[in-house]
DNA sequence: TACGACATGTAAGAGGTTACATGATTCG
DNA sequence: CGAATCATGTAACCTCTTACATGTCGTA
């Protein structure tokens, strides 16, 4: 139930239409925090806009409608972040693999947290790339929330690599520990 | 559509009924990883059964199924875990949060910042302090996951800390800077 | 003029939540 | 004996995904 409140986000940093909220989806705020694509994004706009949340003010050449936030929508939005209680929904397939890591015998374990290992580095350098391009000082309205994201995104992936490489090293620890049983 | 691996993971730990699994979700699991209520894990298990992937080992004197994974299971569980084909579903509603935390002004940011500090400060001190306890060497088939998930969630709070912090700080030197146009 | 990007929508179905419904056992 | 906990299940509803369906505009 937190679509709405992203896409109130979105439109309150700019106006936008349909479309090009789903690209958003599409990069970082898809990537951790909220997915969802343009047949549920259509259907919530229509919506938000019968509350009166969001409005339409611009209707392009090919039968597109530029949507913005109202006031009405930007305090249902402030209330939302002010208001957080608890952490509500968390669904993360890739954390859940990493609960169940130890189901697996030593060999599987140690393939799978060398490939996490690798991969959170690799997306953190791609990451970190990223936003070393982007931060000129006249940015689009949108960048300062992929700016402060990207950063939350960056510090989760080096969190996750070294999770992942201390659990190698006690991997290895254990199996030459049983290794030398006398 | 990770629930029903969800399940083989807990159950490749240890034997459990439907209600304990309910339980299991409420804990660490369901933190960061993945929810599920009763009325979905039933049925669930039910379909596993179908598929021969778990089985019925026992039942208690109140109807209670002990279910157990099956060797099919197990492989199922493997293949899962090791052919991660990127990292799925991803639905955070506290990360969204945080993304969209710019459209505030600088006072609301700064009290949802300061939340967020503090919060993750508390969650990391108490879930340490939960770890500590529970690391004895004759520990329950289920510790292991445990540990390994805490472990994660440990780096995933001061990774957050450290963000929010880092976020105040910038914020608290914008606002002066604004308030010195010279 | 064909292809790719832009742009919006609906319908069917899967997956999950909330609420409803039932009953056994244990403990104070 | 009453309340809390254990224990399972179904039904209605909501949300989101996948697939279907349509049409416009720019450009090579």
């Amino acid at each position: 139930m937190s679509l709405p409140h992203a896409l109130l986000g979105l439109l309150a940093a700019a106006p936008a239409t349909g479309y090009e909220l789903a690209r958003e989806f599409e990069s970082d705020l898809g990537r951790y925090a909220w997915q969802a694509g343009h047949a549920s994004i259509y259907p919530e706009l229509a919506k938000l806009a019968a509350r009166d949340l969001v409005r339409v003010v611009d209707q392009g050449p090919r039968g597109s409608k530029t949507y913005d936030i109202t006031e009405q929508g930007r305090a249902e939005l402030r209330s939302w972040l002010l208001h957080r209680s608890g952490d509500g929904v968390v669904r993360n397939e890739g954390v859940l693999r990493m609960f169940l890591i130890p189901t697996l015998d030593p060999d599987d374990q140690r393939s799978v947290l060398t490939a996490i290992a690798e991969e959170t580095a690799a997306a953190e350098a791609e990451l970190r790339e990223r936003l070393k391009g982007g931060t000129d000082p006249r940015c689009s309205p949108r960048a300062e929330l992929g700016l402060l994201a990207g950063r939350f995104g960056l510090g989760q992936y080096r969190a996750t690599h070294e999770w992942a490489t201390r659990a190698l090293e006690e991997l290895d620890a254990r199996v030459a520990d049983s290794r030398r049983p006398n």
